[in-house]
Parts: C-alpha cells; sequence; structure tokens
RNA sequence: GGCCUCGUAGCCAAGUGGCAAGGCAGAGGUCUGCAAAACCUUCACCACGGGUUCGAUUCCCGUCGAGGCCUCCA
C-alpha cells in the first residue's frame, strides 16, 4: 500500500517497521468542547485505514489520545466554574458515545495525559539530560528549538521563516521565541503533578511522543513507528514538536519516530471554514440527529482524505440516497433461476487496487456502486446475486459502512420487514404501522386502490413509507 | 509578509499528457393498479492568460479566487 507521507511529500510504500505489525497513532481531541464533525471526519479517516489494513492481513495496533489537561480545558473550567479535569471527564464520555454511535472502532488504546504523567515526566527528563531541554527559574522546562539542526522537517520551514512575528511575551524566561513548553509550573488552583521541577502539568505536545513511545516502541521495532495521523492544521507545531521531542529523547538526529505522517483535510461547512465566531460549526451531536452514521461516513469518504471538504446540506442529502442505494442492492428479491455471471474477484482487485493507492476511498466508492449496479441488473436478469452480495457486504464493511440493519418484527400475526438502521431513524409506532400494513394488503388484495392509497397517506403521517415488493410489503422511514 | 494546498457538470467529488470515475439532482423511457425501488438512455468547452509538447484538464510561469499553517485547533 502507498500512502502520501507529509514528511517527504511523496508517495511511498508502507513497510511495516516489524513484518506483519503495524502502529498508528492518531492524535484526538483536547475535550475543551464537544466534537465536531472535524473530529469525526479525521477518526473516520483512520477508522478505515486500520479496518482496511487489518483487513489484508495486518495485524494493527491503533492508539489514539485524549488531551485531557491543558490550557484551553482550564481557562473554559474557569470560565464554567467547573474542575477542569471533570470538564475533560465530561465531554471525552461524550465524545466516545458519539465516536460509537458513528461506527467508529474503538481504538487499542485511548491514553490520556493524566494518566500517563509518569512516563512525560521521563521523557522531559531524558530531553533536558540530552542538552535539548532546560529548566527556567520558576520551573517552567522549555524545549530548545535551536538545538537541533533540522527542526521544521515535517512543516518544511527553517528556524529563520518561523522566527518572523514572534516574539518574547512579557515574563517568559525562554531562550528563544520558538522554545515551546514541556513542563509548564502551576498556578494555584490549576491541576497540578509533582516532578522533578516542581508541582506542575505537561505542555501541550510532549504527552503524544511519550504516549507513542509506551504503546507502539517494540523491543523489534526500536524507537519508532509506522504512521501517525492527524489533521493537516495539526502539521505545525504540534507533530513538528513531537518529532523534535521523540528524537530529542533518543538522543537522535536522524529520522525515528512515526515513519510516515498522515494528514487529513478540514471540512467546511457551505464552502465557509467552520469556526465559532461565524456560528457554522457542525457538532457531531448535531450531525448524527441530522444524518446517518453510514451518509456521514459516505461524505467523508466520498472525497479523498486530504482534500478539504465541504459539508452543505445538498452534499448530505446525496450521500443519504447513496448509501440507500447500496443497501438496496443488497435486498433479496425473487428467486434466482439462474447461476451468476458476476465476477466478484474483479470487483474485488479493483476495490485493492483503490485502496492501496493513498487510502482511495472514493474510488473504492465507486467499485462499489459499479458492483450495486451490476448487482441490481442481474437481479432483474434472474440471476443468483448472493455471491456479489456478499462481496458488497465484505467491502463496504471495510470502509465501515453498515449499510441495512434490517429488523424483522412480528406484530398482529404478520411478518414485516422493518428497515430502520440505514437512515438512523428510530421506527416507532410500530403496532399501528403493522395493522396499517396488514389492511393495506387485503384492500390491495381485493383491488381497494382507493383504500389502499389512503393508508399509504396514514402511515406517511406515521414517518414511514411502504414499498410493495415481490415479497410483500417493506416498510422504510419516510425520506 | 513567509511556507503549503486547491480551483473539474445544478450540487458533492475522483482522475489522467492522447476521446473526463462515482454519487445526488434533472430530462426521456421500461416495469408497476398507482407509487417506490430497479434497469436503459441522456446531462462537462476540467477558473483565466501565456508557455513546453505531435497532443495538456493533467507539466511550467503568471493572474484571479478559495483554504490550511506561521498563535489554540481534527
Amino acid at each position: 500500500m502507498k500512502l502520501r507521507n507529509t514528511m517527504s511529500g511523496e508517495l511511498e510504500e508502507l513497510v511495516p517497521v516489524v513484518p506483519g505489525k503495524i502502529g498508528i497513532y492518531v492524535c484526538g481531541v483536547t475535550p475543551y468542547d464537544s466534537a465536531h464533525v472535524g473530529h469525526a471526519m479525521s477518526l473516520i479517516v483512520y477508522d478505515v485505514l486500520v479496518r482496511y489494513l487489518r483487513w489484508r492481513g495486518l495485524e494493527v495496533t491503533y492508539v489514539s489520545n485524549y488531551t485531557d489537561v491543558d490550557d484551553k480545558l482550564i481557562d473554559r473550567g474557569a470560565m464554567l466554574g467547573v474542575d477542569p479535569l471533570e470538564l475533560a471527564n465530561q465531554n471525552i464520555a461524550q465524545w466516545e458515545d458519539e465516536q460509537t454511535r458513528l461506527g467508529l472502532m474503538k481504538p487499542d488504546v485511548r491514553p490520556r495525559v493524566t494518566q500517563e504523567i509518569g512516563p512525560i515526566i521521563a521523557m522531559t527528563q531524558e530531553i533536558v539530560d540530552h542538552g535539548y531541554g532546560y529548566v527556567t527559574p520558576s520551573g517552567d522546562v522549555y524545549y530548545r528549538v535551536r538545538a537541533k539542526a533540522d527542526y521544521g522537517k515535517l512543516s518544511h520551514r527553517n528556524i529563520e521563516d518561523l522566527r518572523t512575528g514572534t516574539r518574547f511575551e512579557p515574563g517568559e524566561e525562554k531562550e528563544f521565541p520558538l522554545d515551546f513548553a514541556l513542563w509548564k509550573s502551576a498556578k494555584p488552583g490549576e491541576p497540578a503533578w509533582d516532578s522533578p521541577w516542581g508541582k506542575g502539568r505537561p505542555g501541550w505536545h510532549i504527552e503524544c511522543s511519550a504516549m507513542s513511545r509506551t504503546y507502539l516502541y517494540s523491543a523489534e521495532g526500536g524507537e519508532r513507528f509506522d504512521i501517525h495521523g492527524g489533521g493537516l492544521d495539526l502539521i505545525f507545531p504540534h507533530h513538528e514538536n513531537e518529532i523534535a521531542q521523540a528524537e530529542a529523547a533518543a538522543h537522535g538526529e536522524g529520522q525515528v519516530f512515526a515513519r510516515l505522517w498522515m494528514h487529513n483535510g478540514m471540512v467546511q461547512r457551505d464552502g465557509e471554514k467552520m469556526s465559532k465566531s461565524i456560528g457554522n460549526v457542525v457538532s457531531a451531536a448535531d450531525a448524527l440527529e441530522r444524518w446517518s452514521p453510514d451518509a456521514i461516513r459516505l461524505y467523508v469518504l466520498n472525497s479523498h482524505y486530504r482534500a478539504a471538504t465541504n459539508l452543505t446540506d445538498e452534499a448530505m442529502a446525496a450521500a443519504t440516497a447513496a448509501v440507500r442505494r447500496l443497501a438496496n442492492a443488497l435486498e433479496v428479491r425473487g428467486s434466482a433461476t439462474a447461476a451468476s455471471t458476476i465476477d466478484v474477484a474483479d470487483t474485488r482487485a479493483r476495490f485493492v487496487e483503490a485502496m492501496e493507492n493513498d487510502l482511495g476511498a472514493p474510488q473504492a466508492l465507486a467499485v462499489l456502486f459499479e458492483l450495486a449496479r451490476t448487482i441490481n441488473r442481474a437481479r432483474d436478469a434472474g440471476e443468483d446475486v448472493r455471491d456479489a452480495q456478499a462481496m458488497l457486504r465484505e467491502l463496504a464493511g471495510v470502509l465501515g459502512l453498515a449499510l441495512s440493519r434490517d429488523v424483522t418484527v412480528q406484530l398482529t400475526g404478520q411478518e414485516m420487514r422493518v428497515e430502520a438502521g440505514t437512515l438512523g431513524v428510530e421506527i416507532t409506532h410500530q403496532e399501528a404501522i403493522a395493522r396499517l400494513v396488514a389492511e393495506r394488503t387485503e384492500a390491495r388484495a381485493s383491488k381497494n386502490w382507493a383504500r389502499a392509497d389512503e393508508i399509504r397517506d396514514e402511515l406517511d403521517a406515521l414517518g414511514v413509507m411502504v414499498e410493495d415488493t415481490p415479497q410483500g410489503p417493506v416498510v422504510r422511514p419516510r425520506r
């Protein structure tokens, strides 16, 4: 598989550090507020990467963190009058619930800064010991940017470029404006932990260097792991600094740490940046309320992960309809009278080819749509499409699309299939619906079309539509 | 100001130096009691101006426009 490496800017073959295994670290959120669709997009991208690699037989260790103590959390906590650590807990709990609803796999490890203080202090000490960090009289510890000749290699900047516009803030004890905090001494009332430099807390970037080391370095792999991912906006300074810290701790100038850096593009809303000030931020909760998990995922996968995507209501409606199209191709209708002529191996090969090329989910999706059309056509021709449907379900599953999650309900003695999952809508009034559907079936049998149509309107009022198939009526949530 | 992306049909969005994927929407048709679903047909002068080339949407330069980073950000 080839992936675009931000470090080199080139497509690079993914060669596992340890054969057969892949270690991935993805930067998660700082939970000072609810998560939004941008966070969802990011995790969907890496979720699909992990699913794909596992499907291809690799043993993947997937780590994604929470930065649960940080300036913004402290500020927000103070504003709301709540304990910042408690605020983080609440937002993490909400976000984890949303992640589950979005169909995101749980990472193998979800480390939190507050639970990794020991390893963070240890790494900070190593950086200081190796001459890349220094301690100030107030008990802050800074990273000495100028100590590292290749600082800026990820974001392709040099220290002179970066220095433009920076200056010392009053009261800072830095040697150089670009130096960044590894450890911050505690102010009164702030969350704090004991350290060799007094009470304090970790700086922003150190946690990821320390936690990826804890969970992804291995005896065979040494001081490196395979993939580090996150949003494009994290390239500088966050990821640049992670590299600097990890390499300083490892006492190396050559590239160690993550072998391949992946960055996903940003989600825009109606062509504009999502921002609090514009008031156009779509929260994960908003998104889950309006659109199905599959529609959100399909929307994300429809564009390449590195590109910025433009979230519009129309695009989401299109994604919703597109999900339905795939789900419809999985329905069993009629009985087959002929063997299948569909080449599922070819479909699978084209899917793999698309995914191998820098996670080409848009093209992989196109392969699925083509398969759906082929299935529908073959089904109409009376072919046995079960193998093709199984392939469609399998490949959609690799992308994390659940497609239909049909439930069959047995009510008033009549079996009726109710498809709910594809639209993420709960079906209510099941008994009334079942009764009306049964009555409509009778009306249709006696060619009482007026009554049949009237019942359709009544069902519409209950939020569902009824579709007649050779196997009987199917009830779906109304669009 | 510096670094870096991107500008493709009504909308979302792939992609390639040699007649432009896919989805949604639209139009016509088949099927259906009617619908729905499905199938068939149809729908693009690839921002603009130069250049390189036998040939560019694809490479290079410029213009305009959008976005990211340079301070917190998925």
